[in-house]
DNA sequence: ATTTATAATGAAAGTGTTTTCAACCTAAGG
DNA sequence: CCTTAGGTTGAAAACACTTTCATTATAAAT
């Protein structure tokens, strides 16, 4: 099978078609000023040729890539995973491609991730990533990349952003349970958990230190395994509790393990997922979650940026509110 | 704040330090043939001025731009999550950027992607996706886009590829169990769920054939919600089987529903997780699977692409292999 | 000191587009 | 039939690099 195509270009075309490349390039991009019939014929030899422009070249001379950034600690959460799965729909929608930026949890990373954005001339970047600081965004800011930042509170004047409402309905649920429940409360701080679960484990804190209440915080790795472990160790002296973890899976750590244990959910051990996927319904007990659109949120963003894009934003900051939802993991 | 940058071109430098733009070019390739002495005087000014190459115009003059085109049908799975983390992982090591083409499990987007990863230019592409099919993945190579495709049954000479073992461990599986089990054994076959699962239930049918043992399918939606509502219909008559579910989340479905219809697992419902994520563990009782490390797949596909990328191709085809891992949902 | 080989450098062409501006053509208006 | 305005077209510069090839500088060898 030998039809390998070398890339024709739009030299190729202009000549096999008698016109320009002016003219040729104006038929690709739908200038009107164009003869029907001139273009009737481009197109023609376009076609007859397979020609497709190199969207390198044009990067090249328009200084548009199509390409946004997606800077993000890894591809491997699920709630990432949603976020993802809106952001390509909708950048699928307008036409733009996706480029992935990890950052691997490490400030080291971050900061080769934070050089590779600004070469790789990307369009905008949408960064969902703690470990980018004030700096290295501002940095990104002073190449005049628009950009959308996604729960990280930095300030910066060009910036578009959005945030999630969870400290203040940490806060609620605390307040309600101090009304209705009788556990102590605890918080599961992830090691190397980054500023938004620390802002939420503030928001936890304070709500106590207010109320006077006794409160305590587990600090514990970020794995189903080994959380799993350690609570096997913690219920064989704390037999009741209300437990506040960040996702899922470690929702479920807790969870089996109390079973395991031979407590009960949610009358012993009650646990609320801060950031529930699909699994919430899956796992069973049926987990009590703060709930939030992660797909919406990555389409949103997309939107938002490409709002950036193309001077029309709308809105400059968004906060996505989440809301939470009683399942079986928690007593009311 | 207004240290906004204006992108310093490598023309700058050349003439700040007084040479040519060959020989900028040169200090940034790390080409050998300059002294030590003017090398350092234009890192110097690279420096001052914070001049960064574009990777746009040196795509175009080298046709290589260090971007690698990723196709899948969704960003929204766990096993593709898994092993897009593989591929972001092996990528950063070796200097690529990875590029997302979804086909979102449509024809018409996945003719869209093959234009896409054409026009794009990209260096590579590594395809895990069941809509593009051998006229489509030809079409690709006709390009000359070098290859890595993944458990996609494509013939052609110069794509490299990865497969895994299901249909031959599936076989495995239903033997041992015909040998010691006795309950009706079912497939769940997806909605449109791909060549991959229709050469898996290929490989169920043809193994209860030969043994002239009977056996079921059922046609089930790609959501947990609605595949557990289904099989709450369903056992109010079927009190026993064993079910080979294609992931987590359907096993679970099945579990789950068994259960809530007063069915002991794997006493009277048996099943199996053909494959298997973190959530095997997770959910109770814990799902036998099939083992796969999706994030090696991920990242042996990138050092597969990168070995094609520069000529030095170890292996053309590799085979994955699966393990059977026992836990709770089966009997043995 | 002179030749020779070799290493360092620069000029210019090439990469595949877009875009500006001037030139051209056509049809309408006088 | 001539002018003019407007729409069509093409030449050439621009985008930011790499690479080839010829030239110059340097060091080694005679």
């Amino acid at each position: 099978m030998n039809n390998m195509k070398d890339r024709v270009t739009i030299y190729e075309v202009a000549i096999s078609s008698g016109v320009s490349l002016a003219t040729v390039s104006r038929v690709i991009n739908n200038n009107p000023n164009v003869t029907e019939k001139t273009r009737k014929k481009v197109e023609d030899t376009i076609a007859r040729l397979g020609y497709k422009p190199s969207r390198l070249a044009q990067a090249l001379a328009t200084n548009k890539t199509t390409n946004i950034g997606i800077v993000i600690p890894s591809a491997n959460y699920v709630y990432i995973a949603n976020m993802l799965n809106g952001m390509t729909d909708e950048a699928k929608l307008r036409g733009y491609q996706l480029t992935l930026f990890v950052t691997n949890k490490s400030k080291e990373d971050a900061l080769q991730v934070v050089e590779k954005v600004i070469t790789s001339h990307v369009d905008g970047a949408i960064i969902f990533d703690d470990e980018l600081d004030n700096e290295d965004i501002n940095k990104l800011a002073s190449y005049k990349i628009p950009l959308v930042v996604i729960n990280n509170q930095v300030k910066g004047d060009k910036l578009l952003s959005i945030n999630f409402d969870y400290e203040k309905k940490i806060k609620d649920v605390i307040q309600q349970y101090f009304k209705k429940g009788h556990k102590k409360m605890y918080f599961l701080h992830l090691h190397h958990s980054g500023r938004l679960l620390e802002r939420i484990e503030k928001s936890f804190i304070d709500a106590h230190i207010k109320a006077g209440k006794n409160y305590g915080v587990f600090s514990i790795e970020d794995s189903y395994r080994q959380t799993y472990a350690d609570f096997m160790e913690i219920f064989k002296s704390t037999k009741s509790g209300y437990f506040l973890a960040y996702r899922d899976s470690l929702a479920a750590a807790v969870i089996n393990a109390a079973i395991d244990s031979g407590l009960r959910v949610p009358q012993d051990i009650e646990v609320l997922s801060i950031i529930g996927t699909k699994y919430v319904s899956i796992i069973r007990p049926q987990l009590s979650s703060l709930h939030l659109d992660l797909k919406e949120v990555g389409s949103k963003a997309v939107m938002m940026l490409s709002g950036l894009l193309t001077e029309e934003v709308k809105e400059k900051n968004v906060e996505f509110e989440s809301s939470f939802v009683k399942r079986a993991s928690t007593l009311f």
